[in-house]
RNA sequence: GGCCUCGUAGCUCAGUCGGAUAGAGCAACAGCCUUCUAAGCUGUGGGUCACUGGUUCGAAUCCAGUCGAGGUCACCA
């Protein structure tokens, strides 16, 4: 039910007709021409760009060729009228039907409308995979929320998404974890530990931790060597902090399919080391040396021959070390072997999300994808901006060192999930963010959330105004349906049917670009022309939804609101934001 | 110094595989409403799309360079 991609093919036909009559070239390309709503509705319902697109293949002027295809569109059903525009615009009219046939389906439908067909194809999408070191602050957040709504997106217009967490539970970090929960043991037992010393994680979110070993152990761990408790305390503390973080993303409904350990890659079978020795068989790993890096001079620089990966002949800017100097694996080498596996489980396209720090890595594993698939998967990496957190328009102090950083539960305890999912989304993932935990709750016009949630509540606030107005009737959707949809002939009540039908045009294109902001825009604006149109009833009583002297009027009206309430509650959908009854 | 992301109205930001007169909210200004559909409504002003060049019928959008902001730069994860 999407009247672009309708014309779209309609407007593709016809210009096939013109190549048979050897208007146009035979290699033109079908799909390269746009159909789309015009930036100013006076022009129309429909543009297209296609007699500009294929004019110079043609070599003759786009006003010749829209003149062609307009005598075709002419001839269609439901064109009121086609008219040619600037450098070779062709602008359409179409009846009202098509709107009317809109709500229709919506009625019929409300949960199908914009969604896309289900395909076969299989996207795995990684994101959030923060290190189990630690609770999640607000950065990790964006990325959890943008990962989560782009699965949501992808999903609803029919792809097969998979969604994945890599643990990242292999590495001295999680010794430094382990060591650090130890001490928090030895106080649970009664030692005084004194101040936390450098090197090891501060944060009182392992006193728990501590007690809970306490409990377990006893003192029978007490004054041992580190050899004898660190690798179950290791298991231990990783599964204290994943809970931890399972339990943050539930409080934001983020959900995952499959968690994936890092350290599973290496025992009890060492998958890493297969994958080196297969890749120097294949010649992509081999041993080198690397220049020292550039900018700051680092003391710790040695230079020695390693098993160096080619990245650079798949794109990146050096090649890359796999191996440390201890023997151990590099974080990289992990990733690739993690990455193989996501290749070897099928998937093809693969998609991760990564805070913005990162961004010094998207080529090395870009690369390495291309590498372990022979270019048959492709990697496509979203970064996630910096979260500026601010109260009142102050910035609001973050300090990790200290331990007692703004943790992200802290922020959804004080402005609700709704709150923070659609700030987190109402921006492009690659700009950094100013989020004010004021002005986030704020029942306004100024705050966003609120406004388009009210769009829902105010549509179901409607309806109860309708049942008290007319007691007798009935007003479900499929009663709705049977309505007079031509009396809905106001133009502002036309313009939020015209917005309306762009919804599965602005689904497809948000997921084909991974940007769910442009749902959240979108959601914005059809909250807005709404309340507007609300609003206009104050003034002009006749354009109430409710007409207490015209059931049948009212019908038609409802029609529109119930399609509104739909594509609301679906758009919230895909955010993961609620979409209240009424608003308290 | 290399690489990555970005630079659009006073502020915060949208801008559809390149398309028509570059949009919205806040702030400012001017009216209206002060409740007969629930937390206001309507209108106005405001931009050299950082800068320069290139590609073309057409550039905020693509390419090159310059300036500016942030991130990152063997062996951390």
């Amino acid at each position: 039910m999407n009247i672009f991609n309708d014309f779209h093919r309609r407007i593709a036909v016809i210009l096939g007709t013109l190549v048979k009559q050897g208007h146009l070239p035979a290699d033109i390309d079908l799909s390269r021409f746009a159909v789309e709503p015009p930036r100013d509705s006076s022009h129309g319902d429909i543009s297209t760009n296609a007699a500009m697109v294929y004019a110079k293949q043609a070599s003759c002027k786009p006003r010749d060729i829209a003149d062609k295809i307009a005598e075709h569109l002419q001839r269609e059903d439901g064109i009121l009228s086609v008219d040619i525009a600037g450098p070779g615009f062709i602008n359409i009219k179409i009846a009202p039907y098509f709107y009317e046939n809109v709500l229709r389906f919506v009625m019929a439908n409300p949960d199908g409308f914009g969604s896309g067909e289900r395909r076969l194809e299989k996207i795995n999408l990684e994101y959030v995979s923060a290190n189990p070191t630690g609770p999640m602050h607000v950065g990790h957040g964006r990325g959890a929320v943008f990962g989560d709504a782009l699965a949501r997106l992808l999903d609803f217009d029919g792809a097969d998404v998979t969604r994945e967490y890599y643990i990242n539970d292999a590495g001295a970090q999680v010794d430094v974890l382990a060591r650090s929960a130890y001490l928090r043991y030895r106080e649970a037992l009664g030692e005084d530990i004194g101040a936390i010393p450098e090197g090891l994680y501060p944060g009182e979110y392992l006193i728990p931790v501590g007690e809970m070993l306490a409990a377990r152990y006893g003192s029978s761990l007490q004054n041992k060597p580190e050899v004898e408790w660190i690798s179950d305390i290791r298991v231990i503390v990783i599964n204290a902090m994943m809970d931890m973080i399972r339990e943050d993303l539930s409080q934001l409904q983020v959900k995952h399919s499959v968690f994936f350990s890092e350290r599973s890659l290496q025992m009890p079978v060492d998958t890493v080391g297969a994958l080196i020795t297969d890749l120097e068989e294949k010649g992509i790993i081999y041993k080198g040396r690397l220049p020292p890096p550039k900018g700051q001079v680092d003391e710790d620089w040695e230079d020695r021959e390693q098993a160096l990966f080619a990245s650079t002949r798949y794109g990146d800017d050096v090649d890359r070390p796999l191996v440390k100097s201890d023997g151990s694996y590099t974080y990289f080498a992990s990733d690739i072997a993690y990455h193989a596996s996501k290749f070897n489980r099928g998937y093809t396209r693969l998609i991760d999300v990564w805070g913005a720090d990162h961004g010094g890595y998207v080529k090395r594993m870009e690369a390495a994808v291309k590498a372990v698939s022979g270019g048959k998967a492709v990697l496509d990496v979203k970064l996630c901006q910096l979260v500026k957190l601010m109260r009142n328009g102050e910035p609001v102090k973050m300090s990790k060192r200290s331990g007692d950083f703004v943790t992200l539960r802290e922020v959804i305890d004080e402005v609700g999930c709704d709150a923070v999912r659609f700030m987190m989304l109402f921006r492009k993932n690659d700009a950094t963010l100013e989020f004010d935990l004021a002005k986030v709750i704020e029942q306004s016009k100024d705050n966003p959330v609120f406004y388009v949630q009210y769009a829902h509540a105010r549509c179901n606030s409607v309806f109860r105004q309708a049942a008290a107005a007319f007691p007798e009737a009935d007003f479900s959707a499929e009663t709705l349906a049977t309505a007079d949809l031509s009396l809905i002939n106001d133009e502002s009540e036309r313009g939020v049917m015209r917005l309306l039908a762009e919804y599965p045009r602005m689904v497809e294109a948000a997921a084909t670009s991974c940007e769910p902001h442009r749902v959240a825009f979108y959601l914005y604006d059809l909250a807005s022309s709404f309340h507007s149109l609300w609003n206009r009833g104050k003034d002009h009583h006749n354009l109430r939804f409710v007409n207490q002297n015209d059931g049948i009027l009212t019908y038609a009206r409802l029609a529109l609101v119930y399609s509104l309430k739909s594509v609301l509650a679906s758009g919230l959908g895909i955010l993961g934001v609620s979409a209240p009854q009424e608003m308290r």
